[in-house]
DNA sequence: ATGGCTTCATAGTGAAGA
Protein backbone atom coordinates (compact mmCIF):
# COMPACT_ATOMS: atom_id res chain seq x y z
CA UNK A 1 0.00 0.00 0.00
CA UNK A 2 1.24 3.41 -1.13
CA UNK A 3 0.66 6.73 0.98
CA UNK A 4 1.83 9.98 -0.26
CA UNK A 5 1.75 13.79 0.79
CA UNK A 6 2.35 16.91 -0.94
CA UNK A 7 2.00 20.28 -0.70
CA UNK A 8 1.06 21.73 -3.72
CA UNK A 9 0.51 25.33 -3.67
CA UNK A 10 -2.81 26.18 -5.35
CA UNK A 11 -4.68 22.88 -6.85
CA UNK A 12 -6.22 25.19 -9.78
CA UNK A 13 -2.16 25.69 -11.05
CA UNK A 14 -0.82 21.98 -10.00
CA UNK A 15 -3.96 20.12 -11.49
CA UNK A 16 -1.76 18.77 -14.15
CA UNK A 17 1.02 17.77 -12.24
CA UNK A 18 -1.48 15.77 -9.85
CA UNK A 19 -2.82 14.10 -12.37
CA UNK A 20 0.72 12.88 -13.80
CA UNK A 21 1.73 12.55 -10.10
CA UNK A 22 -1.47 9.30 -9.52
CA UNK A 23 -0.77 8.12 -12.95
CA UNK A 24 2.96 7.90 -12.15
CA UNK A 25 2.79 6.06 -8.61
CA UNK A 26 -0.94 4.79 -8.30
CA UNK A 27 -0.95 5.70 -4.61
CA UNK A 28 -3.79 4.57 -2.84
CA UNK A 29 -4.15 7.52 -0.51
CA UNK A 30 -2.85 11.15 -2.00
CA UNK A 31 -2.84 14.10 0.63
CA UNK A 32 -2.59 17.41 -0.61
CA UNK A 33 -2.20 20.75 1.44
CA UNK A 34 -2.33 24.15 0.11
CA UNK A 35 -5.52 23.69 -2.17
CA UNK A 36 -6.33 27.58 -2.12
CA UNK A 37 -9.89 27.04 -3.32
CA UNK A 38 -13.40 26.74 -1.97
CA UNK A 39 -15.39 23.38 -2.07
CA UNK A 40 -17.24 25.06 -5.24
CA UNK A 41 -14.01 25.11 -7.49
CA UNK A 42 -12.53 21.58 -6.18
CA UNK A 43 -11.45 19.80 -9.48
CA UNK A 44 -13.65 16.65 -8.69
CA UNK A 45 -14.21 15.76 -12.35
CA UNK A 46 -10.49 15.55 -13.18
CA UNK A 47 -9.91 13.42 -10.18
CA UNK A 48 -12.31 11.14 -11.08
CA UNK A 49 -11.42 11.10 -14.83
CA UNK A 50 -8.29 9.50 -14.05
CA UNK A 51 -10.10 6.98 -11.52
CA UNK A 52 -9.82 8.82 -8.50
CA UNK A 53 -12.30 9.97 -6.01
CA UNK A 54 -11.48 13.07 -3.43
CA UNK A 55 -12.57 14.12 0.05
CA UNK A 56 -11.58 17.58 0.89
CA UNK A 57 -11.90 21.23 2.69
CA UNK A 58 -10.70 24.14 1.03
CA UNK A 59 -11.42 27.62 1.91
CA UNK A 60 -10.94 30.64 -0.59
CA UNK A 61 -6.89 31.89 -1.07
CA UNK A 62 -5.02 29.79 1.26
CA UNK A 63 -5.04 26.55 3.64
CA UNK A 64 -6.97 23.61 2.13
CA UNK A 65 -6.64 20.05 2.44
CA UNK A 66 -7.64 16.51 0.59
CA UNK A 67 -6.95 12.75 0.69
CA UNK A 68 -7.12 11.50 -3.18
CA UNK A 69 -8.05 7.61 -3.17
CA UNK A 70 -8.97 5.20 -5.96
CA UNK A 71 -11.56 3.92 -3.61
CA UNK A 72 -14.12 5.54 -1.46
CA UNK A 73 -13.14 6.31 2.04
CA UNK A 74 -14.98 6.25 5.05
CA UNK A 75 -15.60 7.88 7.98
CA UNK A 76 -14.25 11.61 6.57
CA UNK A 77 -13.74 14.29 9.79
CA UNK A 78 -12.32 17.79 9.22
CA UNK A 79 -10.63 19.44 11.80
CA UNK A 80 -9.09 18.78 15.08
CA UNK A 81 -12.22 17.95 17.98
CA UNK A 82 -11.94 20.95 20.78
CA UNK A 83 -9.62 23.55 18.30
CA UNK A 84 -11.91 26.42 17.26
CA UNK A 85 -10.24 26.73 13.90
CA UNK A 86 -11.40 28.48 10.90
CA UNK A 87 -8.81 27.66 8.64
CA UNK A 88 -8.88 24.49 6.97
CA UNK A 89 -5.56 22.50 7.73
CA UNK A 90 -6.72 19.05 8.41
CA UNK A 91 -8.63 16.21 6.94
CA UNK A 92 -8.86 12.45 8.09
CA UNK A 93 -10.25 9.65 6.99
CA UNK A 94 -10.12 5.30 6.99
CA UNK A 95 -8.20 3.96 3.81
CA UNK A 96 -8.46 0.15 3.57
CA UNK A 97 -7.94 0.13 7.38
CA UNK A 98 -5.66 2.45 7.91
CA UNK A 99 -6.38 5.79 9.49
CA UNK A 100 -4.97 8.30 7.41
CA UNK A 101 -4.84 11.69 8.74
CA UNK A 102 -3.87 15.02 6.45
CA UNK A 103 -3.20 18.38 7.95
CA UNK A 104 -1.00 21.23 7.15
CA UNK A 105 0.62 22.93 10.41
CA UNK A 106 0.72 26.55 10.47
CA UNK A 107 3.77 27.82 9.01
CA UNK A 108 4.48 30.19 11.78
CA UNK A 109 5.99 33.22 9.81
CA UNK A 110 8.55 34.37 12.67
CA UNK A 111 8.96 33.00 16.34
CA UNK A 112 8.04 36.51 17.64
CA UNK A 113 4.53 36.65 15.97
CA UNK A 114 1.09 35.76 17.16
CA UNK A 115 1.13 33.48 14.33
CA UNK A 116 3.89 31.32 15.64
CA UNK A 117 1.68 31.52 18.89
CA UNK A 118 -0.84 29.93 17.14
CA UNK A 119 1.04 27.21 15.49
CA UNK A 120 2.63 26.04 19.22
CA UNK A 121 -1.40 26.12 20.36
CA UNK A 122 -2.39 24.08 17.28
CA UNK A 123 0.25 21.55 17.44
CA UNK A 124 -0.76 21.52 21.29
CA UNK A 125 -4.37 20.57 20.55
CA UNK A 126 -3.02 18.09 17.49
CA UNK A 127 -1.21 16.38 19.79
CA UNK A 128 -4.13 15.56 22.36
CA UNK A 129 -6.15 14.16 19.58
CA UNK A 130 -3.76 12.30 18.29
CA UNK A 131 -2.98 10.43 21.72
CA UNK A 132 -6.98 9.29 21.40
CA UNK A 133 -6.91 8.77 17.86
CA UNK A 134 -4.03 6.70 18.55
CA UNK A 135 -6.11 4.59 20.95
CA UNK A 136 -8.82 4.51 18.25
CA UNK A 137 -6.90 3.52 15.54
CA UNK A 138 -3.45 1.53 15.64
CA UNK A 139 -3.04 1.46 12.34
CA UNK A 140 -2.97 5.16 11.56
CA UNK A 141 -0.43 7.78 9.67
CA UNK A 142 0.12 11.48 9.69
CA UNK A 143 0.80 13.05 6.45
CA UNK A 144 1.50 16.56 5.16
CA UNK A 145 3.31 19.39 5.37
CA UNK A 146 4.33 19.94 9.02
CA UNK A 147 6.29 23.15 8.47
CA UNK A 148 8.92 21.71 11.16
CA UNK A 149 12.71 20.74 9.87
CA UNK A 150 13.50 18.26 12.84
CA UNK A 151 17.09 17.75 12.75
CA UNK A 152 19.99 19.77 11.71
CA UNK A 153 20.47 17.49 8.39
CA UNK A 154 17.09 18.35 7.34
CA UNK A 155 18.35 21.97 7.04
CA UNK A 156 20.56 23.11 4.34
CA UNK A 157 22.07 25.43 6.86
CA UNK A 158 21.46 24.40 10.71
CA UNK A 159 23.81 27.35 11.99
CA UNK A 160 21.88 30.31 9.96
CA UNK A 161 18.30 28.74 11.16
CA UNK A 162 19.05 27.86 14.92
CA UNK A 163 16.14 29.90 16.36
CA UNK A 164 14.15 30.87 13.31
CA UNK A 165 10.90 29.54 12.66
CA UNK A 166 10.89 26.14 10.87
CA UNK A 167 13.52 25.18 13.00
CA UNK A 168 13.18 26.34 16.01
CA UNK A 169 13.66 24.63 19.77
CA UNK A 170 9.85 24.95 20.54
CA UNK A 171 9.08 23.49 17.03
CA UNK A 172 11.11 20.96 17.54
CA UNK A 173 9.67 19.77 20.63
CA UNK A 174 6.58 19.84 19.65
CA UNK A 175 7.46 17.48 17.28
CA UNK A 176 9.33 14.75 19.51
CA UNK A 177 6.13 15.23 21.42
CA UNK A 178 4.37 13.78 18.18
CA UNK A 179 7.27 10.87 18.49
CA UNK A 180 6.69 10.40 22.13
CA UNK A 181 3.03 9.70 21.27
CA UNK A 182 4.78 6.43 19.44
CA UNK A 183 4.59 7.84 16.19
CA UNK A 184 7.95 7.51 13.81
CA UNK A 185 9.19 9.39 11.32
CA UNK A 186 9.44 6.92 8.24
CA UNK A 187 12.04 8.58 6.14
CA UNK A 188 14.58 8.19 8.72
CA UNK A 189 13.82 4.60 9.14
CA UNK A 190 15.99 3.97 5.96
CA UNK A 191 19.20 5.32 4.05
CA UNK A 192 18.96 8.29 2.79
CA UNK A 193 21.30 10.74 0.95
CA UNK A 194 22.30 13.31 2.42
CA UNK A 195 20.93 16.63 2.36
CA UNK A 196 17.95 15.60 1.19
CA UNK A 197 15.03 17.88 1.31
CA UNK A 198 11.44 18.66 0.63
CA UNK A 199 11.09 22.29 0.22
CA UNK A 200 13.04 24.66 -2.08
CA UNK A 201 12.56 29.03 -1.69
CA UNK A 202 11.62 30.08 -5.28
CA UNK A 203 13.79 32.19 -4.80
CA UNK A 204 17.51 32.56 -4.86
CA UNK A 205 17.84 29.75 -7.19
CA UNK A 206 17.34 27.45 -4.20
CA UNK A 207 16.62 24.00 -5.85
CA UNK A 208 18.93 24.16 -8.80
CA UNK A 209 21.65 24.76 -5.24
CA UNK A 210 19.27 22.56 -2.85
CA UNK A 211 19.15 24.90 -0.22
CA UNK A 212 16.32 23.19 1.31
CA UNK A 213 14.54 22.24 4.42
CA UNK A 214 12.74 18.73 5.20
CA UNK A 215 9.54 20.24 6.25
CA UNK A 216 6.98 17.64 4.70
CA UNK A 217 6.59 14.31 6.75
CA UNK A 218 4.53 10.79 6.75
CA UNK A 219 4.90 9.96 10.50
CA UNK A 220 3.51 6.06 11.37
CA UNK A 221 2.10 4.45 14.37
CA UNK A 222 3.85 1.52 15.80
CA UNK A 223 1.74 -1.16 13.83
CA UNK A 224 1.91 0.51 10.46
CA UNK A 225 5.70 1.29 11.23
CA UNK A 226 6.99 -2.29 11.45
CA UNK A 227 5.45 -2.94 7.65
CA UNK A 228 7.06 0.31 6.46
CA UNK A 229 9.13 -0.93 3.60
CA UNK A 230 10.08 2.23 1.82
CA UNK A 231 9.58 6.18 2.13
CA UNK A 232 10.91 8.69 -0.64
CA UNK A 233 10.63 12.07 -1.17
CA UNK A 234 10.07 13.11 -5.38
CA UNK A 235 12.38 15.56 -6.63
CA UNK A 236 11.09 15.09 -10.12
CA UNK A 237 7.71 17.44 -9.80
CA UNK A 238 9.97 20.08 -7.77
CA UNK A 239 12.05 19.98 -10.96
CA UNK A 240 9.28 20.89 -13.28
CA UNK A 241 8.17 23.80 -15.22
CA UNK A 242 5.93 26.13 -12.69
CA UNK A 243 6.30 23.48 -9.96
CA UNK A 244 4.74 23.61 -6.22
CA UNK A 245 7.80 25.08 -4.23
CA UNK A 246 7.36 21.76 -2.38
CA UNK A 247 7.64 18.06 -3.24
CA UNK A 248 5.71 15.06 -2.57
CA UNK A 249 6.80 12.27 0.06
CA UNK A 250 5.56 8.72 -0.66
CA UNK A 251 5.74 5.47 1.57
CA UNK A 252 4.68 2.23 1.01
CA UNK A 253 3.99 -0.43 3.49
C1' DA B 1 21.12 43.26 1.87
C1' DT B 2 14.45 41.38 5.82
C1' DG B 3 15.49 41.21 -0.43
C1' DG B 4 15.06 37.39 -3.62
C1' DC B 5 9.72 34.19 -6.10
C1' DT B 6 4.84 32.48 -6.56
C1' DT B 7 0.00 32.62 -5.63
C1' DC B 8 -4.38 34.89 -5.05
C1' DA B 9 -6.14 38.96 -4.48
C1' DT B 10 -7.34 43.65 -5.85
C1' DA B 11 -5.94 47.83 -8.13
C1' DG B 12 -2.60 48.97 -1.71
C1' DT B 13 2.10 51.78 0.98
C1' DG B 14 -0.60 44.05 -1.04
C1' DA B 15 -0.64 39.55 1.99
C1' DA B 16 1.17 35.24 2.86
C1' DG B 17 3.99 31.55 2.25
C1' DA B 18 8.66 29.17 4.24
Amino acid sequence: MKLATWNVNSLKVRLPHVLEYLDRHKPDALCLQELKLEDTNFPSADINGVGYQAVFSGQKTYNGVAILSPTTVADVSVGIPNLDDLQRRVIAATVSGVRVICVYIPNGEAVESDKYKYKLEWLMALNVWLKQELAKYPKLALLGDYNIAPEDRDVYDPKAWAGKVLFSEPEKAAFKGLVALGLTDSFRMFDQADKAYSWWDYRMNGFKRNLGLRIDHILLSAELAKSCKSCAIDRDFRAKERPSDHAPVIVEI
